[in-house]
DNA sequence: CATAAATCCGAAATCTATTCGATTGACGGT
DNA sequence: ACCGTCAATCGAATAGATTTCGGATTTATG
């Protein structure tokens, strides 16, 4: 099931321009790893065939459209049976203030990052959507003061 | 300094599409917003002058270019001098393997998102980097079973 | 209600993506 | 060493998109 693309020089330098800056056009890419344009074009189209590609997001800056606060909240989870923890995961990502949900080892289960207006937005959801489940023992709340995040291939 | 960009319903249409594909053509978003091609190029180019749209980046299967592991670290800070912990947050961002770096109130200090190889990988990243400046006082060190991110609006 | 400003549209011009046939080069079998 | 096969590459042609801009329409303002 999980393949194992052959993934040579070229393809390391598309992939690492893309998740640079996904709005880069074909032209630029063809020129910058050195390939005609109908070539690179169809590296291309193999990388997201292959599933390597997935897709692309835009950045928004989430200030601007009224999410001015973010915090990460430790879920400590109760009877670990796979079913229920599962259907918990998938309906914590379906929140839309959830960014990213993480099922870690130690001492929280869940790692939820969250965006919200504000504090009483915050109480809201972790009050409504958290303290709601049977599954959730206990909710951790961090505040995040800064955030920065990496948009680059992880190679040196 | 932060401005308080005014943006309508078509607005948030267009950030919405965007940031669930980054890929789609001008003339799509145009059509599913109800605009003009041409209409619907100003306002992209607007959103992004304006900062409201910072850019795009590609989303690439980690496992399929040698990443199979991911883990998230808990740091400890010792003595936080604004200077001192502004430089480490820095220099943190700029490992290639940190996805996200978040400075947060409570138990942690900084919490960090990374993808390594394998746990040799993971080791080396904790001994190398963070065990290397004075101003982590301890790691706490979670591996991440599973992990979902959200590339929606935070808006229901 | 009149004026100004912002938004929108459609057409033209420019540039790009995409397809396809032909060429090259690598590889394995005979 | 020879030949056949396969994959990668290129360049040119077509189809399609982006981008610009003048003028029309709508929205805000006094």
């Amino acid at each position: 099931m999980a393949d194992e693309p052959t993934l040579d020089r070229i393809d390391f330098a598309i992939l690492r321009l893309l998740m640079k800056d996904a709005w880069l056009s074909n032209k630029q890419i063809a020129a910058t790893v050195g390939l005609a344009p109908s070539t690179c074009h169809e590296r291309i189209k193999s990388l997201r065939a292959r599933g390597v590609l997935r897709g692309a997001h835009a950045e928004v800056d989430l200030k601007a459209i009224g999410f001015a606060l973010e915090a990460v909240l430790f879920v400590q989870l109760g009877k670990l049976e796979t079913e229920v923890v599962d259907n918990f995961v998938r309906s914590t990502a379906t929140v839309p203030e959830v960014r990213g949900v993480f099922l870690v080892s130690g001492r929280a289960d869940l790692i939820v990052h969250v965006v919200v207006r504000d504090m009483e937005h915050l109480k809201a959801i972790i009050s409504e959507h958290f303290n709601r489940h049977a599954v959730v023992l206990r909710v951790e709340t961090s505040v995040v003061f800064n955030r920065q995040q990496q948009h680059v291939m992880p190679l040196p």
